[in-house]
DNA sequence: TATGAATGAGCATTCATTCAT
DNA sequence: CATGAATGAATGCTCATTCAT
């Protein structure tokens, strides 16, 4: 075992020169992070950035072609932590009954937009949607193809004919009920979206009530 | 029928100047939106929009406070042109039953969305959208009221214990739906979105079924 | 007379909008020569010529499409007139005898390029040549067209075979030492440089010894 | 033989240290006309200079000031091994008769020009030519040293009055003509310059029909 | 010595806005 | 009212040079 771990070590320890520079991408996208939440898009400049990060301007380009870099990154980042999250969570209950799956799942995707709704607010509604388009088409994918499957594998949970459409159809709604819930606050309890989108995707499927 | 006329035109008839401003606004409002379809928002810039409508830059300032202040309009009009499109589809229905009622108010959103998709992708994706943040919350909010007007008239339609956020989560899933399937054109149908639109809806409320 | 010079006012005078375009186009030129002249082409940006003007950077661009073209008006007007006095000089003396001809033209060649030593050396050695080069070309075409035509019509003062071979190695060679007598300044008298010139093109056109 | 080897060596060799370093120049100056041969001036940079000599940015400074000590030493040989060749020849037929050293130091310069007319363009066109000034002087002076040389040692072959200016003269308008023949590529055969050259010397000097 | 990451002043250009005419 | 020339802060980005390692 002592071995074992050593090895991978070995193998997975990146020289310090690596190290050194992943450490200023860090910083960097922490910074653009920051900026983006604190000041919006607008001073999203890479000036800003690379203050903000403690650099030169000049530095900023030797870890990033350019600012639609670091915005990329920092963009892609976001959406990465709400599909782990999601698919997580989906993961997990893809052996379960359908209800508690969805519950879960919803309850999970409001977790991980509720963390850092300030973020939110700027990828979803300041961005040039162009930018993190492709990414978040990309993740939304991601999660639409386990539904898919988990509708393909278990067809008596879905009354619907198309598993793709149903998948595709179930992504979208519920991910804009949850980004809309929490950028809007509606007077609406928490516990009670969730029921909601409970009762939407059980109502659309049909077959769920059983479960 | 003249006297009528009279009162209507002493009601409705601006001052000559009033007038002159309002055809001002209009021609100001046109060029911006063409700007918007034709060249994007990059391109929106004042002395361009200015330029389209035939004026200068400073006159540009003698009817609205700002930039912000002619996107805003301009991207209140689509709002509108949308929510009234979708709101006559849904108040001529409103005596009916419910599917159909689901299923005309589908068609008539993605028909208002279809009819200028170059303008929808603007001012869906490219827009700093904190701009319309206000005017698209309203037009929704008309839009929901309605909804939930039906829904408490007809309790028996909806399974839902609360009429407003039943309205909230249909109004939202639908526009959304409509929206991306407009913008991202899924291999999906016209005709097998709206149907899964209905079954959503439908679905959901639960007694939509026996309506 | 009167009447024509008021007819030709009206013709010739421009609107005061084109008068104070050209005032600033004029301030702007002159800026930029004087940037070029004391503190050489790396000193020449936009901004530092616009401060120079006494306007801002974003001016300058209201009467130009960018740097380039500020340095091209510049340069374009040095050779314009350096190539006036040339064909001044030239032209006056196109009925008179070879020697005396070369030595007017001569003279005026190196009189036009000591008006400004300072300029004629960030021109000639300090610019990106290829800037220049097709004005430059454009004026030594004009010269020589001259001198070719002179040879053609007047066959008996020239011993070279081909009118505009002559011509060319003539024009090249005699810009050529003027413009390296006056910024290398040999020791060697202005008086001689031209009588060496003058005797240059007369031994090479042969026939001019009997001038 | 032996001795004579080692007392070479001892004269020529230089230390280990001064080897590696002179070594190193040449690596630069290699890699620097390269750079201005193959993507001209503007892609001079110090950091394109070292990579592609194979070294970092910082080591360059290590062998040379800046920027501009590289760029010298670059044009410096361009123009001695110009100078080489014109010296060469010159010399070879120093002993010779007028016309047939004239021509064979013209067809010497053409060629060596010819050699690398990329090099040639950048360095007379595109470079700061005040960076190249002083060497350039100083192989024009070796070149005209040797010419007036000639013209004093036989004085039979000039009418002019003074051979130090006669010098001037000729070697400016041989090279002058010789650079832009290769750079304007006139419509002019090769052979054609050469003895229009050669006739411009011989005219000039007037005496060389003579010889 | 050699390195190469870090620097930061500087560049050309844009555009929302103002204000004298 | 209308004009449009003028503004000037701000932008993304470069590159010769330095210096801690």
């Amino acid at each position: 075992m002592r071995v074992i771990t050593r090895i991978q070590f070995a193998i997975v320890r990146k020289t310090p020169k690596q190290e050194r520079s992943r450490q200023m991408v860090e910083r960097i996208v922490v910074a653009g992070r920051t900026t983006l939440v604190e000041h919006g898009y607008d001073a999203f400049s890479t000036n800003r950035v690379a203050t903000v990060a403690g650099i030169s301007p000049g530095s900023l380009y030797q870890y990033f072609p350019g600012k639609a870099a670091v915005l990329d990154l920092v963009v892609d980042r976001y959406w990465e932590e709400v599909a782990d999250s999601v698919s997580a969570a989906l993961s997990d209950r893809l052996g379960g009954v359908g209800p508690s799956m969805v519950h879960a799942t919803a309850d999970a995707l409001l977790s991980a937009l509720e963390a850092d709704p300030a973020l939110l607010r700027v990828v979803a509604e300041e961005l040039p949607v162009a930018r993190n388009r492709t990414r978040r088409a990309a993740l939304e994918k991601r999660v639409r193809e386990l539904v898919a499957a988990y509708l393909l594998v278990r067809p008596e949970t879905s009354n619907r004919p198309d598993p793709a459409v149903a998948a595709w159809v179930l992504v979208m709604a519920m991910e804009s009920l949850a980004i809309r819930w929490v950028l809007d606050q509606p007077p609406i309890e928490r516990a009670v979206v969730i029921e909601e989108m409970v009762a939407l995707a059980a109502g659309y499927l049909g077959g769920l009530t059983q479960g």
